[in-house]
DNA sequence: TCATTTTCGCTCAATATCGCTCAAATTAAG
DNA sequence: CTTAATTTGAGCGATATTGAGCGAAAATGA
């Protein structure tokens, strides 16, 4: 018996005790307690279990600090369906070759998220959950703005009151960001003051500001006023979107994509 | 028989089993070993199968991108294990209120995990995995350093050929490096000389500079020289360090922590 | 606490498989 | 029909896997 037939088997019973014995695992495979042995040890290489005094168990999977961030794209509940929907049509906006500014959130996550494949493209960001996200492509050129650590519910990012410096020199082909709120008479608006420096400044390196806004986000107004709604140069949202906001656009001349909730 | 009638067995019978033997394969398309292993080859490089000893598998669910960095702290072999003892005896050195400088390596994520409980802690780093074991403890003021995405096996970290500027006007108490190599002559070297500029700073803007090396640094080159090994002001590493390294730090001067394997 | 039993980690020999090279066979081209 | 190119099969030393034995460590029970 090979290999692969008897981690299977093993992996198989794993699954449905939680744990298994040394000489259980011998009777079913045929194999000596020496090769066992040899097996257990490369699952636990594997990280696929944990070995114990007499056999093999299911590792626990400890909720530690930081992990909960890596499962930033996962889709939960409606809102995030509405997400998820906008980050695939703000990825099918995005060219080879291109240079774009990724914002932090999670519908910014999930768009990070659907770029892994595009060829020769330089991704700058203050997301260190967007960079999670791309860390690994290749063909991905990727820059992470320094400064201090904010933790958001699903998201990481960094925020620099004195960024400004650093941005000096760049041009971005689209800016993709996400806000805590819109409202008519206010603007987009965000938690945390220091974000309006850098996205304030964004906003001019670009001829294409994208917005990234699910219907939670709209009549809400966060603590920090950024810019006046009309500064967007496309929006992207859904068919939720209120009356009164799609009216407000159209009169703008601002292009808005709703998209049709599935 | 023609390869493209045997390919497609051979993938037939992958698909049925998940994996197949080599003997199996032969029986069934009745080709001898050789043409079976060189099918094998083929069917590996096209990325259709995955060889093993004895057999191809189908390749293993890939796991997604950024997903292998969040159990970067993970003990898998013995390497792991002293790098843990070296986090914990580094960990054990840092008190509340102070700076520290945080290098990127598997040992200096294992070594930021284990400093959640201290209180007015302010923390900086170059490491992105570091900052998820931190990012979410309210009482660690965590810092990032800007720069472009690099990834290792087990780290994730930014690299900025200009980041001595930011650093200005900075000073830590402590600060706490890994490295790839270390040789009496050439010294402490790094794969990427982009680090070596922000090393070299970092040694003098601090008056402990602890080194953590597990035994597989000793004796080893990296392309890049950063300084000589006597400038590190603490060494913390394990009893499998090599006598002539144990004997020159010891006529340095330089205090060497050497903890015993359990 | 101490003795007994089980399990562990390690080494060593036997076996199976691997990678490689070279010759034979088949196919393709002139 | 001849010749070159590709594919296939077999042999051989190197490597990896397997199973058994043995002393040490750990769990068990009185």
């Amino acid at each position: 018996m090979k290999y692969w037939e008897r981690e299977k088997q093993i992996l198989h019973l794993l699954e449905a005790n939680g744990a298994v014995s040394m000489t259980e695992v011998c009777a079913v495979t045929g194999a000596s307690v020496a090769t066992t042995r040899r097996d257990f040890d490369e699952l636990q290489k594997k990280g696929l279990a944990q070995r114990t005094h007499g056999g093999l168990r299911l590792p626990q999977k400890k909720e530690e600090p930081g992990r909960r961030y890596v499962n930033g794209t996962e889709i939960l509940d409606d809102i995030d369906r509405e997400k998820q929907l906008i980050a695939r049509e703000a990825a099918a906006q995005v060219r080879a070759g291109e240079s774009i500014f990724i914002g932090a959130g999670k519908t910014c996550n999930m768009f990070a998220a659907l770029l892994r494949d595009i060829e020769r493209l330089t991704v700058v960001t203050t997301s260190v959950t967007a960079v999670l996200e791309l860390a690994e492509c290749p063909n991905i050129s990727v820059t992470l703005l320094g400064g201090d650590i904010h933790t958001g519910k699903n998201y990481i990012e960094t925020l620099d009151p004195d960024i400004n410096h650093t941005l000096r020199g760049y041009f971005f082909d689209k800016v993709f960001l996400t806000v805590e709120g819109v409202d008519l008479e206010r603007g987009y608006t965000v938690q945390d003051k220091n974000r309006t420096g850098l996205y304030t400044q964004l906003s001019r390196m670009t001829r294409r500001l994208y917005m990234l806004l699910d219907s939670a986000k709209f009549d809400r107004r966060a603590f920090a006023t950024m810019f006046p709604p009309e500064k967007a140069c496309r929006v992207i949202s859904t068919r939720n979107m209120p009356e009164k906001f799609v009216e407000f656009y159209r009169r703008q001349g601002i292009s808005c994509t709703l998209l049709p909730i599935e």
